[in-house]
DNA sequence: CACTTGCGTAAGTGATTGCTTACATATAAA
DNA sequence: TTTATATGTAAGCAATCACTTACGCAAGTG
């Protein structure tokens, strides 16, 4: 059981069910109506992403409310953020570093 | 080959291997070196990391170079981003839900 | 009480994953 | 040309994944 929160979100139901509960917690019947896989599938991706911390659970009678509890989603922010200017400044010292080493050779 | 860049990044081996080249291209065998598993492995996750653009390969000679190409993280960083203020304030819109549905019954 | 509803979980299954070893190919060096 | 180096890739395998159906149980409802 690897479980970790990069790959909590690697998959597209988890994902659809965070976007789901974000703003309004739901119950899990309510979320399950919203997918077209049976609900003991969404139970599993429920209990996978409260292993994670992604979510938490609050019974209600008979209901169990999922809330967002997000914070695990730092983890990923930060290591993303580390890398975003490499994608937004055209960062090409990369190219360079190969071009020296081409003409290196060529000496 | 589900294939996307989320799948991609929940491998902690190829966020290693992003690690590794963020600031400096190297080729694959100096990529395997600083790994526990097989050359061939390292070799299967760079061609995942490739097939999402996460990667580009430049061959020089018999070495092929691997630079980040890390434009395709912007999805990543963009999904998680929306949900930074559900764990930086404290969003309890949550709780206060619930709370709101207990005391109507409570009437 | 019996019955319904909301949910968890076990068991089974096919697909995928991450790894290995073995082999093939291309380039460079001797 | 022979040999070494850098790499891709196929085949096989154990583990994991995402899903299903079937069942069980607790909490409401009649």
């Amino acid at each position: 059981m690897r479980r970790d929160v990069f790959q909590a979100i690697a998959d597209p139901t988890r994902r659809d069910i965070i976007n789901l509960i974000a703003f309004k917690p739901m119950n899990l019947n309510a979320i399950a109506d919203n997918f077209d896989v049976s609900r003991p599938a969404i139970s599993q991706h429920i209990k996978i992403l409260m292993e994670c911390g992604l979510i938490d659970i609050k019974k209600r009678g008979r209901e169990r409310y999922c809330e967002p509890r997000l914070k695990q989603l730092n983890e990923v922010a930060q290591w993303v953020e580390r890398y975003r200017r490499l994608w937004e400044e055209k960062f090409d010292a990369l190219d360079n570093l190969l071009e020296e080493l081409k003409n290196n050779d060529n000496q």
